[in-house]
This record gives C-alpha cells, structure tokens and sequence, in this order.
DNA sequence: ATGGTTGGGTTCCAA
C-alpha cells in the first residue's frame, strides 16, 4: 500500500498538475492538504474517474483536506476532536482496506507565524489536542499513519538555512517540543528512518529563488505507528514534481507499506 | 539585504 502526503497548495490551480503527478506515481491513497475549496466545489468526478474514492473536508478560500483512495475506505472521521469551536478544516481520517487495514490521517497543521501571538497560540493548542487523538489512536495497536503538512522543521539537518528560520514558528523550541511530544510517544519518521542524508527537502518558498538555489526545509511527514513501521517496505520524496510547470511549493512524500 | 511569489479572495490575507 503505498500512501502519499501532498499539500496541493489550491486545488483549482492544480487541477492539470496533480492528476499527473498521480497517474505516474500511482499512490494508493493520497492525503491532500490545503485544497482551498468547500466540498461542493472540489472537482471529485475528475479523481473517481481515475479510480479514486474522494473524501473531502474544505472551506472557503483557506486550509481544506482529502484523501484519495483507489483502495475501499471505511470510518471516515472529519476535525480533529478537542475543541467544538475550531472551524478550520485540517483534519480528516479513515480506515484503508488493504490487505491489512490501516487507520489513516490527514492534516494540515497550522503554520503559526506570526510567533508570538494568537496564532502561534492557536498552533500549539491545536499540537496538544493532536498529541491526545494521536495517543487514543495508538491504543488501537493497529497501523496508524499520521501524514500532512506539519509545518514543523524537526531538526536543523532538515533546513537548508536553518539560521534563517530561528525565531520562526516552524522552527521555535516551543514547536519543536510539542512535535517531539508527539514523536514521543511512539511513532517513527518515515523518512528520517531510511532516509537521513540531508538535503532531502519537501518544501521551497516560492519567492526569492529558494528552489533554484535548493534552499527548502523538510516540513512534510509521515508518522508511523510501531505496527505501521513493521510494515515499512519503501519511502521517497518526489522533489522532482517542485521543477514543473505550475508546481505547488510543497512536493509529494510518500511510504510503501506491506499490507 | 527583511527583499519577493503564489493562490484565493476581493481591493488584502495567508503562506
């Protein structure tokens, strides 16, 4: 089973580029984030036609996630639980049959600049309330993928300038800690597992040249549960799809499973 | 050196 994270960066500006990227990389689920379109509006015929089960959970103009599945899904679960107030869409989960079942989420985490302030604020409560769904989730002792746009730089290998981000939100100790406290309890980085080389990056600004100049950071992940690690066949960055026309920022990172 | 670019909305915000 292999299982795709991608931050699509607007679906309606994308709608060339990602039913290519799919057909050549075949993912069997991919998670999209940053869809930037309510449900009524995302073009799901375009994806079911490729095979795809479509499951979305938008808003206008801002933030949006889907999972795409040429796999049967069942239990979808939309917002992460924890606060019956939040209305941004950055969350969505399901069960992917595969020869083994595997719980899948996807998320958008919040990017939380300006640091400090309400939305650095709104971030690391949105991280605790994730780290409580994430350790009920655990509890299962089943394969479990936690897959999205984190907005985390974990570690500064995973930055090309890390002196640039210093006193940004992805890359605060508050930040940090709050990613490690969920790391912590258990799960295993998909990519800094078989992948530790630097230089392997997920996302470059549009602005300034930072592909041109490789100057990216790896803020794209894939958390495995220990059940999902044990299944861990292959894992990948497709950096290419950043040199294309029309790219998002972000580029697809993806894991193979045995099951 | 605090630049510049994209997307989705609307005359600006988020990233």
């Amino acid at each position: 089973m292999k299982i795709a994270t991608f931050n699509i960066n607007g679906i309606k500006a994308r709608i060339e580029a990602l039913p290519v990227w799919l057909a050549e990389a075949r993912p069997d689920v991919a998670l999209l984030q940053e869809i930037k379109s309510v449900d009524e509006a995302f073009p799901r015929e375009i994806f079911e036609d490729m095979g795809f089960a479509v499951e979305t959970h938008g808003q206008k103009g801002f933030n949006g996630v889907a999972i795409l599945s040429r796999l049967p899904l069942e239990d979808v679960s939309r917002g992460l639980p924890g606060d019956a107030t939040d209305e941004q869409a950055r969350w969505i989960e399901a069960t992917v049959l595969g020869r083994r079942a595997v719980r899948v989420a996807g998320l958008y985490l919040p990017n939380g600049n300006p640091a400090p302030g309400p939305k650095f604020d709104y971030k690391l409560a949105w991280m605790a309330r994730m780290r409580a769904r994430a350790a009920d989730l655990l509890a299962a002792e089943l394969p479990l993928v936690l897959a999205g746009d984190y907005n985390i730089i974990p570690q500064p290998e995973d930055a090309a300038r890390p002196d640039a981000w210093v006193g940004d939100a992805l890359f605060l100790p508050e930040s940090r800690a709050a990613f490690r406290r969920i790391m912590n309890l258990g799960f295993t980085d998909a990519i800094r597992a078989r992948h530790p080389e630097p230089g392997l990056y997920s996302f470059w600004d549009y602005q300034a040249g930072a592909w041109d100049r490789n100057n990216g950071i790896r803020i794209d992940h894939l958390l495995l549960s220990p059940q999902a690690a044990d299944l861990l066949a292959d894992c990948g960055i497709d950096q290419d799809v950043r040199g294309r026309d029309k790219p998002s920022d972000h580029v697809p990172v993806w894991v193979e499973l045995d099951a």
